[in-house]
RNA sequence: GCCGCCUUAGCUCAGUCGGUAGAGCAUCUCACUCGUAAUGAGAAGGUCGUCGGUUCGAUUCCGACAGGCGGCUCCA
């Protein structure tokens, strides 16, 4: 992964009038060259980021930014953007330029060329790059007046609709704010080293590097079609990625991280560890898990249906199907009608297969009178949902079309609300901490203020406010890092979510906890409370893995394949030196088995090295080796998943070991999985 | 759904400028009985994703569809 960021230079340094920053950066002794050389400055009286070129009319006090900073690496990243765009335009004249910020670990540049680009188009072009690279051409600032700037745009369309943005696109997230954020234009030209000719130009907010050539290391990776400006109804522009860092050094170490990352894809690691596949006779996004994968689904679930009876939950079952009128009744229909799977028609009504389990917990909910003595009631289940995902956004087995959510439904008085909300959120943590994950952040989706968003969310301004002033308040006592998510609710009412990263940095959604006062209405549901009126209960949805298949797929790649013994689909393998040893080992493994220990003989005419190897390769927590001299002592070789080895462990000790660390699994520490032999 | 790319044995991939295919690993058989990440030999395994078109002939060229990959959009 990434270097950590250098920390940032202490004392403010001042730059007289009339001198550059530069200048007053060099006579200060502040280092302009390396990774941790400053590649632009800060004003202090304002926190804007400034040129090095830069010359201030009074004097000023400013503050190194270094490459190796994530500021000093977006200026990195968005000068080297330009470079692709000039690149572009040199190698395929007349493409129209979009928008090229700097992204995380790297940036891109949308441009609207005659034909979309090859992978030899990105060779050529990132050939093309390090030759403006090494011409070391000078990136100066020019601010222009609006009009002046459309007449000199005019043959950029897609700039020209920035430039109509200006001042609105502050915090745009779509990169529009780099271009033409604050109230001045200002144009950045390259220009050539030695005789000072204009060799290209962009629209664009700055600041840059000095010189095209102190950028120190980069590259291309992909180019992919992007809507304009984000939005479906736009056109596509060809997007073209690369990567870029503060020395060649964090540019490999980025690229060793991609590759080891595409090791751990949960895919791929699902075919070579037997886990699960989806079969093209199925279909798109339905998977199948296989007896090992079998393995590890039903220790997740029988972990989690434990859990949820620990916390008061009481465990329902619902069919699959259920006929139109109740998700009419829901309100689901309307918003998800089209990305459920088709009707089927059945002595005139309509079945179709459900995509939330949430309408039939209300019915269970309302099948008799409920006195508020019950809340919270709570409801739990394994309940698998079907939606039709756009073939486009299908991914293994974190984004599929039949998944299962251990879904569960709590009806609380609103006085209980916020109690519940915190009762689940704790529940959430502590599972994901016994699941051993922590690169997660939670999200708060709110219904936002953008008008055109409005119209799906349904319930007063109080009752949103409320809602979500609650959940809120929750999330923020975790201490964990909140992200909001305006106009991200769901039309009920708005969430909480925990979001965790995949191998290769994508953020899925895992736990969520929803706040709705919606469908209790629909549904009618009442509760007698104590004066005797019937009080309308709040629901709050919630599921701890969210669906089953993702946080498999998450946790594969998570542990990289290598699951802590608890989980391991196989948790022992017996390995004889010789034919001889099969049946003391299969003593052994009887010993273990009984112990609910899950252990393999490997009797095959391999030899023993090959056997470890295999072994290891389907990253087995625990290797015994028995060889005659191991069956005259009573004894094994005990070899755990990092190679490490403890020889002529007595079979009882071995055994005790084993099953110690198989109990002591919601600890599991992925570096940690190397348990010590007792004594 | 959109744009681009891809689909040859269980897996990873060669190959055929149009004349029906090959390797390594895995599998099976035999020999070897070996002390901490690959023993050797042999065998078997593919209507080259599916359907249609062009052609004397299509795995190869064209089209549609299905599935996959990378993004975008979406995600109850």
């Amino acid at each position: 992964m990434s270097a950590p960021p250098s920390p940032s230079t202490a004392a403010p340094i001042r730059v007289p009038a009339g001198t550059t920053a530069q200048q007053a950066l060099k006579d200060a002794g502040v280092p302009l060259k390396g990774p941790d050389g400053a590649v632009v400055v800060r004003d202090v009286a304002t926190g804007d980021l400034r040129d090095l070129a830069w010359t201030p009319d009074t004097e000023v006090e400013v503050e190194p930014v270094v490459a190796a900073s994530p500021e000093g690496r977006a200026v990195i990243r968005h000068s080297t953007a330009h470079v692709l765009a000039q690149a572009v335009q040199d190698l395929f004249p007349g493409t129209r330029l979009g928008i090229g910020p700097p992204v995380e670990n790297g940036f891109y540049y949308d441009f609207d060329p005659e034909r979309p680009f090859t992978p030899e188009d990105l060779k050529a072009l990132e050939k093309r790059m390090q030759e403006i690279v090494k011409q070391g051409q000078h990136f100066a600032r020019r601010e222009i007046s609006d009009d002046d700037a459309r007449a000199e745009l005019a043959h950029e369309p897609y700039k020209l609709e920035l430039i109509g943005l200006k001042g609105g696109a502050d915090g745009a997230d779509d990169g529009a704010s780099v271009e033409v954020g604050g109230a001045q234009l200002t144009m950045y030209d390259n220009r050539d080293p030695r005789t000072g000719d204009l060799v290209w130009t962009d629209l664009c907010r700055g600041p840059h590097l000095p010189r095209t050539s102190a950028i120190p290391a980069f590259s291309l990776t992909r180019s992919a079609a992007a809507y304009w400006r984000g939005s479906e109804k736009n056109p596509q522009l060809q997007r073209v990625y690369g990567t870029a860092w503060e020395s060649r050094d964090a540019h490999k170490a980025y690229l060793e991280h991609l590759a080891e990352a595409e090791r751990r894809d949960h895919r791929r690691l699902g075919v070579e560890l037997d886990l699960f596949s989806f079969p093209d006779e199925i279909g798109s996004g339905l998977a199948v898990f296989h007896p090992k994968g079998g393995v590890v689904k039903r220790e997740m679930e029988d972990y989690v249906r434990r859990r949820h009876l620990e916390e008061g939950f009481q465990y329902v079952g619902t069919p699959h199907i259920s006929k139109r009128g109740l998700f009419e009744t829901s309100g689901h229909l309307p918003y998800y009608e089209e990305t459920m799977f088709p009707a089927m028609e059945l002595e005139n009504s309509e079945y179709f297969l459900k995509a939330m389990n949430c309408p039939m917990h209300n019915l269970i909910f309302r099948s008799r009178g409920r006195s508020y003595r019950e809340l919270p009631l709570r409801f739990f289940e394994f309940g698998s949902v079907y939606r039709y995902e756009k073939s486009g956004v299908v991914h293994g087995l974190t984004r599929v079309r039949g998944l299962t959510q251990d879904d569960s439904h709590s009806y609380v008085t609103p006085e209980q609300a916020s109690g519940e909300i915190r009762h689940l959120l704790s529940f959430v943590l502590g599972l994901l901490r016994d699941f051993g994950l922590d690169d997660y952040y939670l999200e708060l989706s709110t219904r936002g203020d953008d008008p055109t968003k409005q119209a799906k969310f349904i319930g007063s301004d109080e009752q949103w406010a409320v809602a979500t002033a609650v959940l809120e308040e929750a999330a923020r006592e975790t201490g964990l890092e909140l992200v909001p998510d305006p106009g991200g609710a769901a039309y009920y009412g708005p969430k909480i979510s925990v979001q965790a990263r995949d191998a290769i940095g994508r953020t899925w959604q895992m736990s969520t906890i929803q706040y709705d006062f919606n469908q209790p209405a629909r549904f009618g549901l009442e509760y007698s409370a104590p004066d005797g009126t019937r009080q309308q209960p709040v629901m709050i949805h919630s599921a701890k893995f969210g669906s089953i298949e993702r946080f498999f797929g998450v946790l594969t790649e998570h542990y990289a394949g290598a699951f802590p013994a608890w989980l391991a689909p196989v948790q022992v393998v017996g390995i004889p030196v010789t034919d001889e040893q099969v049946p003391y080992l299969a003593d052994v493994a009887l010993r273990l088995r009984a112990r609910g220990i899950r252990v393999e003989i490997d009797d095959s005419d391999d030899r023993m090295q090959k056997k470890i190897r295999t072994a290891s390769k389907q990253k087995v927590p625990f290797v015994l080796i028995a060889g005659a001299t191991d069956a005259e002592a009573g004894a094994v070789s005990f070899r755990y998943r990092d190679g490490s080895q403890h020889n002529g462990v007595p079979v009882a000790d071995a055994v005790e070991q084993v099953v110690a660390w198989v109990a002591a699994r919601h600890n599991a520490d992925p570096a940690a999985d190397t348990p010590q032999v007792a004594g």
